[in-house]
DNA sequence: ATAATTTCTTAATGTACATTATTTTTTCAG
DNA sequence: CTGAAAAAATAATGTACATTAAGAAATTAT
């Protein structure tokens, strides 16, 4: 697989880890080191269902989408991850048990990733990342949370726009199909919506 | 708001916070004394929405429900909370924002609760608990991302399945109104959808 | 035990959304 | 630029689930 050579720079990843915990200079360099990037051309995939997931990531351009495909051959786009955000198959990083996610770029796209054993030797090197995570995690997890709770009581025209107000920049970006695997209806039914919204 | 003055071991979190990470006889009394007990009459709230969440609950016996009420006046329990389970809203725990939910007994029950500065005091003193909370959080985060992408994908009778899977315990335990609002489908249909599972 | 209340069942009717099919528009490879 | 392929729009029909209503069963309170 042919990876990019130019290196972009690890200043937006620094910034987002400095919103939980301070790093000296020596501590952002051996973090650094733990690192690897990558330049993802458009359409092309990071992980198919059956890989054990390796990595991590850490968006710095671009757009990845993240979906599974059900028994019936229906894509569930399960989150785009853009600018500035974290993704990859939290459950099959941390058991090492095969994935069901695909993970494609929608456009080129810029990561930074840190492999599992990196990750693990992060937490030795640097103990206070288990705080970065811990946040992080936590901050996550009650975005799911609520998430959850919202993907079983909303009609699909309130999940429309809760796509529009988490994902303002991708409004226009992505392709209405993706919109409609994100918030689970079909694209002609989301057709008829956007009909209906726009005509209010 | 009475509380029971009968105390219970704490034997059962010792050993939930064991699965992660290792405290020594000091850590784990300092430990405890951040800690306090409560016994939940049934039926009775230990919060309701507008307040601020002061604390996170472990339960030692019995099972609470979290649950909001829509626009409509209408149910939607977002999680069961059973025996050797944490609790409580996480959103509002950190941000302290004022709360959305209800959280209820179904049975008399009784709980060991951490208050939030207790929590960041803990951090303080046995800073391996930050890892503690990072793999519990990553734990729940691998879990509600999958519950989420089911929410929105499975039909209901798959999310009842999934239900008895996940709570075996409360299948016969908890109201049929309960678990109907669970899976996010009103009580009539769920009836009809045992009726048509158990005649199969 | 008995009444009152809540839960559960059943059935008729209604609605949000899926499915299928066709046409139009947009994207993209050559 | 041109044609092929993919995405989007529109419409007819179908289905999973909601709503409403009423009676039966179970729980709870007196």
């Amino acid at each position: 697989m042919k990876e990019s050579k130019t290196p972009f720079s690890y200043e937006l990843i620094l910034k987002n880890i400095s919103r939980f915990i301070d790093l000296n200079l020596e501590e952002q360099n051996l973090y650094i080191s733990l690192l690897r990037q990558r330049v993802i051309r458009k359409k092309d995939f990071i992980l198919k269902p059956g890989e054990v997931v390796k990595d991590e990531y850490f968006i710095v351009k671009g757009c990845l989408k993240v979906y599974s495909i059900d028994d019936k051959g229906v894509e569930h786009i399960s989150m785009f991850a853009i600018k500035d955000w974290w993704t990859g198959d939290i459950a099959s990083f941390l058991t090492q048990q095969p994935s069901n996610y695909f993970i494609q770029a929608l456009e080129e796209t810029e990561v930074i990733k840190i492999s599992r054993k990196n990750y693990d030797l992060l937490f030795k090197k640097i103990p206070k990342f288990e705080r970065f995570y811990r946040i992080l995690y936590q901050k996550s997890l009650a975005n799911y949370i609520l998430r959850s709770d919202q993907n079983i009581s909303l009609s699909a025209e309130d999940r429309y726009f809760n796509f529009v107000k988490k994902y303002p920049s991708l409004v226009n970006r992505v392709s209405q199909k993706d919109i409609a695997s994100y918030i689970g209806v079909t694209p002609e039914f989301l057709s008829v919506l956007r009909k209906r919204i726009s005509s209010i």
